[in-house]
DNA sequence: TCCTTCAATCGATGGATGTCGATGGGTGGA
DNA sequence: TCCACCCATCGACATCCATCGATTGAAGGA
């Protein structure tokens, strides 16, 4: 169901005792922290174009193709690349020289929906 | 279609070219701006917190309820408000001396999408 | 064995961010 | 008119973060 805030807003307490406040709905801290963490790892365009990447490739690509096709230095790129590992985005794995990521293979139902919703 | 990335791995070049690199996908830089600002936006959890409150609540909330009910000063969840406000999440209403914020009426369906999958 | 290439790490730096106390404007009750 | 309350803004501060150049290690070709 659509939410509609203007029904709601015909609601509002015109008249409210000074001093008291109301109750907030629960929201689970613990979802809030781990939530937010990984809403910081996609928080930057250089990390969102890496997981779009690899969303629509749906192949493992090498860092080097990021090195060559964004403009940024290697060591920035590798940095971001750590941070969607440590977010548990994304996996690694070194073939000869070359170390090529994707996304991993155990990411759970809302991470996946979230970003088919995401990613066009 | 579910990503398979077993599949996936055993195309991997496993000789490559030194020096050369492949395409990488098309991925739209202003998509990926666009994005990461809302992601920023989500990406803190007294943020999020408020967020989801007032996704719970379908109702308009005072900001003072919140002052109340999270641990942190005033002048910090006015400022997070604020961001909120900044990235279109939010729409403020004042009414007598209370400040009442809801979720924006004008929300993109993505956005709105996102939030159903992201709030429990 | 030497040299080239790839990528992670280190150290440094400038900018963004979360937090707070203090201040000021606005509202309404006494 | 005065005072209590609500909230946005300001200034300050510590921390985090994105970025880079330099270095190091690993891998493989010559």
């Amino acid at each position: 169901m659509r939410y509609n805030a203007l029904v709601a807003m015909k609601e509002l307490p015109v008249l409210r005792q000074r001093g008291v406040c109301c109750g907030l709905p629960d929201v689970d801290a613990d979802w809030a922290e781990r939530t937010s963490a990984l809403m910081k790892a996609l928080a930057d365009p250089t990390r969102l174009t890496m997981v779009a990447s690899l969303w629509k490739a749906k192949a493992p690509i090498c860092i080097c193709d990021f090195t060559a096709g964004l403009d940024l230095s290697q060591p920035t790129l590798s940095h971001h690349m750590s941070k969607l590992k440590e977010a548990g985005l994304v996996e690694a794995e070194k073939r000869g020289i070359w170390m090529y990521y994707r996304l991993s293979t155990d990411l759970d139902a809302t991470t996946r929906q979230l970003l088919s919703r995401l990613i066009p």
